[in-house]
Order: C-alpha cells, then sequence, then structure tokens
DNA sequence: TTGAAAGCGTTACCAT
DNA sequence: ATGGTAACGCTTTCAA
C-alpha cells in the first residue's frame, strides 16, 4: 500500500514506455504518426498514452529539435496607434488564429522607441522564434535589416520597400485607392481631394498614387493635404488646413477611416454637410466606418485574412515550401454607404 | 586551414567555458549571476561571452528548471467584441509590456466557442505556462475550473465570481457607477434610467447595483433596459426600446462607452438632443468616448494599468510571494465632457 | 570557489 | 518494426 503523491508528477515518453512494454523510441513514433509501428504497439502505446496521462513535454522537444515554435508579431507603430488602428488589432487576431492552429506560440513584440528597437533585434539575434511576422515595416527599417541578416523566415504585412523579394501578403492599395477614387468621382464631384497619410509607407504612398491615377490629368497638386498618420486627429486636423486652402473642394478621398472620421468632424465644424457638399471616401472599412456619421463609403480591407495569409506564409516557409513569388494580393471590395 | 562554416553555429555554454578556460558550471553560475565566482572568473567568462556570441538556449534552461516562461493570457470573449472593446486591447498591451520587461513570453488564448475551451483546457493541463491571466471570467466558467484545479499560478482582471479567494486586479464598478449616476442626477435630472448591459459578469451586475445606490428610494425598474453585451448595437437597441416604455426619460447611464455610442445614436434618431433634452454618461473612458457626439462624460478605465498590474500579481505569484487578500482596485477618475 | 558528472524529456541514428 | 544509445544545452548537486 504505497502512498499516493499529492500532485502526480507529469508523465513522460518513458512512463509510457513502460506501461505499453515498448522502447521509448517507438512511443517517440507514435507521438509523432510515423511510419513503420506495428498495428499491435499502437494500439498498446495509445491506451498507456491516455492511461498515464502523457502530455508531450515541449521544452524537450524543442531542444533537441533545435526549435522554438514560436513565432514573432512584430508591429513598428507607437502604442497609441496599436490600438487606434482597428487593422492591426483584427490582422493580430487572424495571425494568432492560424499560428495556434498550428500548434505555434505567437510573441508579440511592439517596437515603439529606439530601445524596443535594439531589444527586438537582440530578441531576433536570440533565436527565440522559428520566424517573424511583420506589420507596417518602414523605409529603411532596422528590424526589417536585421531579419534580412538573419535569414530567418519572415512575411510582411505589405510590401516592404527595401526587401524586393521578400513573401508578403497585402491589398492592392493603389488599385483600390483608384477604384474608390473613380466611384467618387463618379457622382459628379469637380473639386475632389486627398488626406494622405503615412506617406513613408507603402501603403500611404500607394493610396497616393492610385488616387492620382484616378484623376489623371484633373489631379490638381494643391487639393492633397499630407499629413503623418492614418489618424483621427491628423484628419481633422488635415481637413481643416486643406479647407482653408481651397474651400471649393467637393470631394475627399481620405487615406483611411479614421483620417475620414476627423475629415468628417472637420467638415462639419465648418459647416459642410456630407454628402450634400462633399463626398467623403475612406479605406479600411473598419468600425470607424460604421461608427461615422454619415456612415463610410469605403475600400473594404481583409484585415483578419491578412493575419492568417501572413502567418501561412511563414509556417509554410518553416515547411520548405517554396514561395510565390511577387507576394499575395488579397480583394478589397467596395462597400459604399452614405458619406458619398 | 580549416574551413570556416557557412553559418555560425550558435555558441553553447561549452564554448564559453573553453574559451574562459573554466568549466561549464562557473559559467552557468555568471550567467545567472549568482554569487561564489572569482572576479578574475567573472571577468574572464563575461569576456568570452561577448567574444564567442553566446545567447542562452531557453529550451534548454526551461527543460532543466521545469518551467516554460510563458504566461498564458486568457480572453473569454467572442472574436467581434474582442475588437470592439478597445479595453481588452490596452490591458493586452499593458499585460504584455510587463511580461515582456520580465522575460516572459505571452500567449494569448481566445475562447470563443466550446471548441476553445477544450482546446485552452488542454493547452493549460499541457503545461505549457507558468501562469495565466484571465480576462472577463464569467460565472461558472469552465476554464477558471480548470485553472483552479491545476493549482496554476492565476490572476484575473475582474473579480470572479467564483473564486473567493482568487488573486485579482479592478476597478471598483460599484462605486465609480454610483459616483457618476449621482454626478448625473447632480445637473437636475429627474427621470434617470439605465440601459445596463452584460449582468453574466460581475462588471456588468456592479455596474447596475451602483446605479441602483445612487438612485436610492428614487429608484425606479421599469427605467433599466438590459441589454446584453457591452456594445454599440446592444445599446442602440436598449435605447429605442427604453424610449419606447419611458419617453419621459431625461438622463441616461450607459453600462459602457460603446453602448452610450448606441444610446447616442438612438437618441438622435428619435430626434432627442444630447445633453439638451437628456444628459447620457458612459464608463470606460474609451476611444469611443472622445469620439462621440457629443464627447461623452464618463468613467475613466486604466485598462493598461489594469493588464500591468495582473501580469505583476502573476509574476509575483511564480516568484512566491504572498498576495495581498481581496485583491487590487485601481482608481477610475470621472472625466466629464460634453455628454451631460 | 570550482570542476565533474548526473540528469531534464525528447528525438534520431544505427543496429537488429 | 523495434530497442538501445547518443545527443540537445543547460542547471545543479556533490566533492574537492
Amino acid at each position: 500500500m504505497s502512498t499516493p503523491p499529492l500532485r502526480r508528477k507529469r508523465a513522460t515518453v518513458h512512463d509510457v514506455a513502460v506501461e505499453a512494454g515498448v522502447s521509448r523510441g517507438t512511443v517517440s513514433r507514435v507521438v509523432n504518426g510515423e511510419r513503420y509501428v506495428s498495428d499491435e504497439a499502437r494500439v498498446a502505446i495509445e491506451a498507456a498514452i491516455v492511461k498515464v496521462g502523457y502530455v508531450p513535454n515541449n521544452a524537450a522537444r524543442n531542444l533537441v529539435m533545435q526549435r522554438t515554435q514560436a513565432i514573432g508579431f512584430i508591429v513598428h507603430e507607437p502604442h497609441s496607434l496599436f490600438l487606434e488602428d482597428p487593422n492591426i488589432g483584427e490582422i493580430l487576431l487572424g495571425a494568432n488564429t492560424a499560428l495556434s492552429d498550428a500548434d505555434y506560440q505567437m510573441a508579440c513584440l511592439i517596437v515603439d522607441s529606439e530601445r524596443d528597437t535594439d531589444r527586438v533585434a537582440r530578441y531576433l539575434s536570440g533565436g527565440f522564434v522559428d520566424g517573424v511576422i511583420i506589420v507596417s515595416a518602414r523605409q529603411n527599417d532596422p528590424i526589417t535589416r536585421v531579419v534580412e541578416r538573419l535569414e530567418i523566415p519572415a512575411a510582411f504585412v505589405g510590401h516592404p520597400p527595401d526587401l524586393a523579394r521578400a513573401p508578403f501578403v497585402g491589398i492592392d492599395n493603389r488599385g483600390s485607392a483608384r477604384t474608390i477614387t473613380e466611384r467618387l468621382l463618379g457622382t459628379g464631384r469637380t473639386r475632389v481631394g486627398m488626406i494622405a497619410a503615412a506617406l513613408d509607407r507603402d501603403s500611404g504612398a500607394d493610396r497616393l498614387a492610385g488616387f492620382t491615377d484616378a484623376l489623371g490629368s484633373r489631379f490638381d497638386p494643391t487639393l492633397v493635404e499630407r499629413v503623418p498618420l492614418y489618424s483621427y486627429a491628423a484628419g481633422r486636423a488635415g481637413m481643416h488646413a486643406l479647407l482653408e486652402r481651397a474651400p471649393d473642394v467637393d470631394g475627399i478621398f481620405a487615406a483611411s477611416d479614421a483620417v475620414a472620421a476627423g475629415v468628417l468632424d472637420a467638415l462639419r465644424e465648418a459647416g459642410r454637410s456630407v454628402p450634400g457638399d462633399v463626398g467623403v471616401v475612406g479605406f479600411d472599412d473598419s468600425a470607424w466606418a460604421v461608427r461615422a456619421q454619415p456612415a463610410l463609403s469605403t475600400v473594404h480591407q481583409p484585415a483578419e485574412g491578412l493575419g492568417r495569409a501572413v502567418a501561412e506564409s511563414v509556417l509554410s516557409q518553416l515547411r520548405g515550401e517554396d514561395q510565390p513569388v511577387g507576394g499575395i494580393l488579397l480583394e478589397t471590395p467596395i462597400v459604399w454607404r452614405d458619406s458619398a
């Protein structure tokens, strides 16, 4: 009559092997679903596993397999914007879903300062992750360079400006911007401007390019106001500035829904009606869009899908599969509501 | 003349030991900052570490130390609400910051379905985390029970209804609700109602209780409308229903800012002015609050601080320190804006 | 103060 | 198909 231990130690491969009367090697083969195990052994082992309540020890497995089973999710944004930008949250969620389905852990790293950059660079160099997802890389981003030098499997959301052949998933910012601008033009507006944001990022620059494309010869540079961030505040300030310069605008393409929300408020403050006096369109189809007064006509950005897709890309690289050159572009339907 | 390897293997304690002319044990002692190492040895080892570029291997360390160096962050919410509720994002951010400062990884697990519950329960039982942070636990939550049974270090955001003495950090929902309701009453309103949400959660129930406290004998049950979620849509529908039943309300305490935003729109749709016809106050001081028209008077919830604090609580348990009984309550200043 | 050696729980190789 | 054995990189006794 032995005293049962208070808290049973976790069962190991060894325990399972003893219970099933086989060797540890065979147990390992069954656990990892390899071939060359007799049905007899497999059945016995499977029974033993449930009997002793075996759960593999990740640390041990990772140690011998020389991997970490973790993927870094790097966001290069100020903390506040991380929260304000609904896309990032959704991308994170999508990536997390795909990753945890594949039994990977997501290590979320937010780069906000110089110090963060160093920390993340060290983290990456330390081999704490098997791969990395990078959201909103900037031109000449130190993180991007570390990743490149390390030759660690990586995938970007949005095309990193520096790395020509890096795997990425994104949307056709330029094409979508062009399409929605044309749509806005189609409502009969003649003085259509843009609040362009984040021009140091590919998405920002591409949206402006698409806007220019749509306008063609009608393009008037004085009708575009440049603001630094995709934010409500920037949109509001930008619209006020534009109104000052060009009181006759009758249409606005805002670089994002958050910007558009700011535009709407600025317009209201200036006594302009929407869509009566001026039509406004946004970009993202985020929570801002439905919440706005009036609800925003905008470009739908499949944020969660983007997250899932980047994750899949990294996972696929980890499996050693070839990557599609030129990245993956997801669809961006236009959703037309009341603001234009 | 030996060929240099293309990609240098990662240096190990062994390499450092050889380089410094000491044993692996001593290297380990230096790396972990233990006593009983001669200055001579320490200096030599530190030099060797930078020379060979040594970075500790976490898997190996975790294996021998029987820990994972990961903390689970469990959110029991539908995916969509995870995004809509700005608090959760901030809490997550705060927790992530504290955790990564302590060299812990955060494993974010979202429980949305029955299936997720099982998956998370397995994950926890599998010993994949050293501790766990739980956000928005419900009454009779299976996850909570797993955590309890496993006796794994845990801390809650908000007081879990079932676990009397579980460490938690939160705010005084009842007191805050009472305070802001009194403030609203102080503006001279006589028919003050509430859109109460999420009554299956402590926060929801407590906010209603605080409201009731404030009203005292003036409390009129027909003026409270119950809605399931802290969401914009629920708030809007709830307000419409309440207006139907009690067209004479002149004040509303909405259970959250998102709810309040819905209330505001419902009021506008019903042709009521705010704060003219009816004064509205919310709860959270989230992005919704400033964005609303008019800007919301509300209770400030220190979301990021909550995240940091729960993380610290788990970390402290891991260090074996005593826990303050009764949990930690953070301050919730009232911010008074234009909606009342 | 230090070194030697014994694990931690796996997987992987090599015979059989 | 299976067992034995050697890593994987680290911490932690135990002697010295």
